[in-house]
DNA sequence: GGAGATTTTAAGGTTCTTCTTAGCTTTATT
DNA sequence: AATAAAGCTAAGAAGAACCTTAAAATCTCC
């Protein structure tokens, strides 16, 4: 789960990113408007965090102009204001909620839950034949034998069981796991893929994880 | 499906070509103007990716030529402005289309599915007799039985499926199929059909690749 | 600031794809 | 029936893509 803080202050940003982290988010910080735009149109958050009042482009019209691309990203806004006029612009500039500071880091975390869990149909749980992986405690099982994976691991084999049955390509994946846009000489997916495989197979086994070559990777049941 | 991209920053191009490459596009680079112009009039192009700024002639110029030659190539430019009035220019020179830099990969490609006409949802299988392909798993299956093709095996099939019932003439496959650096006198084709004829058709059963002599193949049913 | 873990890079080996070549078969033409 | 042209097929060479491993670089947490 990806999310982007956009927020002038560094102690608020940094204690959202903190906390944020050892929730096991992964967490971008942006502290202007332009720059927030900038990457939320880059890449692809499952949330972000907008404050109302940053430097350049305002939170609001940050909001607008994702809207206006098309995106559904659930958007909360940081706000110190309280006035009903604000809440409201803010809802119809397309936020999904707003929070008003100073507020308690858990209050946050239940409302970036819940905008979550609507989006994701309460799904914590991923399955692919004997393949469980659990996003809330980051715990994975194989064979109902508990794995340790890495970060890089985890959110490789969280991209390739989201598109099961779908053909991944290597551009695809570098772009939504690594983040990287222009680099297209790099083989760490490879070696990735390399632990992946040893640490979800159990010896025998053909992986389910099969290759296409010259084209990517595809998680496939059976 | 063939597409030029023209666009000096090599980064930039090799990215989008080793990606569309996955897609299976067959893709054809000009890193500047003239080059560009060049190859679009002495090769046949389903789509091409213009960036505004290139060292020769400049893009729009260059997608004006294009226009004048009487061409109605789908043209998608990259540009790193984002001013009105460049996209205005963009789309008075003929233009169909434009994305900012830097843009999401998948982004462009709606972009260009929107272009070609090809929604996602829409054509994601192909149909032919008894011979099915999914173009989203990378699946092909005769008579209900998976079988694997590689790539240039794919593209292949793909174009024959797409155009079944008309004649493609061994210029347009090679064309459409392989891209540049390629001499007329070459049996590529002749391999490649006998790969795919020998993989689809179960033994005694005539293909329903046929051969037209002298000029092509053509896929029909039955 | 250092130890340990993670992530990336790099290189060699292996496998698979693609292209070329060449001899053979079919088809068309005289 | 002979000849030529076009296509088919098989085998092998060249090249690309992938896998694996180890070591270097980076990040994290005391």
């Amino acid at each position: 789960m990806r999310i982007l803080i956009v927020e002038d202050e560094k102690g608020i940003s940094n204690f959202l990113k903190d906390g944020l982290g050892e929730e096991s988010f992964a967490v971008d910080v942006a502290a202007d408007g332009n720059k927030g735009l900038e990457l939320s149109t880059v890449n692809d958050y499952d949330l972000i965090l907008l404050d109302w009042m940053i430097p350049g482009i305002s939170g609001i019209e940050v909001c607008r102009q994702i809207r206006k691309s098309n995106s559904f990203v659930p958007i909360i806004f940081l706000t110190a204001k309280d006035t009903v006029s604000d809440t409201v612009f803010g809802l119809e500039a397309g936020a999904n909620d707003y929070i008003k500071k100073p507020f308690k880091f858990e209050e946050l975390l239940a409302r970036i839950r819940v905008q979550l869990r609507t989006k994701e149909g309460e799904q914590t749980i991923l399955k692919l034949g004997n393949v469980e992986m659990n996003l809330e405690t980051h715990q994975v099982f194989s064979k109902l034998r508990e794995v340790t994976l890495t970060q890089k691991e985890f959110s490789l084999l969280e991209y390739l069981i989201r598109n099961k049955g779908k053909v991944c390509t290597r551009t695809r994946i570098i772009e939504h796991v690594w983040d990287m846009h222009f680099d297209s000489d790099t083989s760490v997916i490879d070696v990735c893929i390399n632990f992946l495989r040893k640490k979800l197979d159990d010896g025998s086994e053909s992986s389910f994880i099969h290759t296409i070559r010259g084209v990517g990777y595809i998680a496939r049941e059976e």
